[in-house]
RNA sequence: GGAGAGAUGGCAGAGUGGCCGAUUGUGCAGCACUGGAAAUGCUGUGUCCCUUAACGGGGACCGGGGGUUCGAAUCCCCCUCUCUCCGCCA
């Protein structure tokens, strides 16, 4: 979330991003539930330094009279600052449920538009692939090459589901030990975690885990939820943590199981394993230095890990700068990479592979990230950045229907063939 | 899952109802001493909120939340976490 003072003293700003990125907000009403809350925080502070002053001259009272009458009025005072304090309560909550209602700040070179249309291309690298035949998509391939079964995952756990098989796996796995090995030469400390987290990690990172929309699968009788991405735990892991600014910035990656409702996704363009419930994940995640030009240059170390990934894998794809519309709530500035997909829609089409973001200090604020700078006064919040080094299901896509050959078989891409242990399927 | 112990400032560690926002040690910063250092001495040393042009003033914070009391780090209840032992287990 954003820093109250900072709402406060740049309104117009706020409310232009606001406007920029398509939510509403009620700020007049913030405003108002701010002059509230200093004046019932004005109104304590002077009871309770009464209270104090009438407690202290209890065991100094000079008789049982003037004893007396200190504790009735002590015990007015109390009576007092507890009906204030219920409501600055009560005030604070709807303040802070607005606050948080307030997304991040926007890069200033962000393209400002409604929506995903208003993106702009940044780059694009290498060519799609020219087939002298008609290029299946990767259900087809999967089908073919037995490596999906959509139907067991059906039984079992429903729409959305499937199990990897034969070369799928080995795929799999392939493409986590690359990422990793990738992600960790440039300096990444890489991790597993926790496939679960409390709630209020999840909030801090800026997930809604409850409400019809969500996206998060919530344990029953627990306050846990199922992560939807590692960013969440690799966030969260340093909750409430003060950082030394010159352990900053800390890279680090995680692999994880990532799941996800899709509430409000049913009808889209959902064949095969585009948009399933669970899927494997290397996250990248890099908490900074609270400088903007610091977290910028992580963040383009961060596009350029992943573009490395896809030249690496021999996709052709496009960098998106993504319009402010399109902007999920902590992101100051979102880059994607998408990848050609021949077999999506007619006659292929691009396909989000990764995602990277800048959150600047809005999820440092909610989960108290600090950094203490030893030469000046107090601290500061850090910046945190996210991006996505492989998510296995949507590589998975691209690799098979990039790399079909015209005699039925699928080429593994070089960079895989060592964890694969073949050179084609089929 | 059962039994017990614990959670206090950067760290260590006192404090069992008012003299405690907190003794002390250590760390850190500044100053003195020194050719320089060590040692020593002195001074300072948290976060957050409200207020103020500023100096300053006021308030909150002893794991978290509630309660008792005129007054709580201290007493009571609930929760979380950590440690030890037992059980179970990949």
């Amino acid at each position: 979330m954003l820093d109250l003072q900072y709402i406060l003293e740049n309104k117009e700003a706020v409310a232009q991003n606001c406007e920029n990125r398509g939510v509403t907000i009620n700020l007049e009403r913030l405003i108002e539930l701010d002059g509230q809350r200093r004046q019932y925080i004005q109104e304590g502070d002077e009871l309770r330094r009464a209270q104090k002053e009438t407690s202290g001259g209890i065991p100094k009272a000079k008789d049982q009279d003037e004893r007396q009458k200190l504790i009735t009025k002590g015990k007015e005072l109390r009576e007092q600052i507890s009906v204030v304090e219920a409501n600055q309560k009560e005030v604070e909550t709807e303040l802070r449920s607005l606050q948080a209602d307030i997304p991040n700040m926007t890069h200033p070179e962000a393209p400002v538009g409604k929506t995903e249309d208003d993106s702009q291309v940044v780059r694009t690298w290498g060519e799609k692939p020219a087939f002298d035949f008609e290029p299946l998509d990767h259900v087809a391939l999967a089908e073919k090459h037995n490596l999906i079964d959509f139907e067991a995952g059906g039984r079992v756990a429903g729409h959305g589901y499937y199990y990897l098989k034969n070369e799928a796996v080995l795929l799999e796995l392939a493409l986590i030990q690359y990422a990793v090995e990738t992600v960790r030469k440039a300096g990444f400390t890489i991790h597993t975690t926790p496939d679960l987290a409390r709630n209020d990690v999840l909030e801090g990172i800026g997930f809604n885990p409850r409400g019809n929309e969500t996206q998060i699968y919530s344990v029953e009788n627990s306050d846990l939820s199922l992560v939807a991405t590692a960013e969440i735990t690799l966030g969260g892991a340093y909750r409430d943590q003060m950082i030394d600014l010159d352990q900053l910035p800390i890279l680090n990656a995680g692999i994880s199981h990532c799941f996800r409702t899709e509430a409000g996704a049913h009808g889209r363009a959902t064949r095969g394993i585009y948009r399933v419930h669970q899927f494997t994940k290397v996250e990248m995640f890099a908490f900074t230095a609270p400088e903007s030009a610091e977290s910028d240059k992580i963040h383009e170390k961060i596009v350029g890990l992943e573009e490395q990934i896809f030249q690496g894998l021999g996709l052709h794809y496009q960098v998106i700068d993504t319009a402010t519309g399109d902007l999920g709530g902590p992101a100051y500035r979102k880059y994607d990479l998408e990848a050609w997909m021949p077999g999506r829609g007619e006659g292929g089409s691009y396909g989000e592979v990764t995602s990277a973001s800048n959150c600047t200090d809005y999820q440092s604020r909610r989960l108290g990230i600090r950094c203490k700078n030893p030469n000046e006064k107090g601290t500061k919040f850090v910046h945190t950045l996210n991006g996505t080094a492989v998510a296995v299901t949507r590589a998975l896509i691209a690799v098979l229907e990039n790399y079909q050959q015209a005699d039925g078989s699928i080429k593994i891409p070089d960079v895989l063939q060592k964890w694969v242990g073949q050179e084609k399927i089929g």
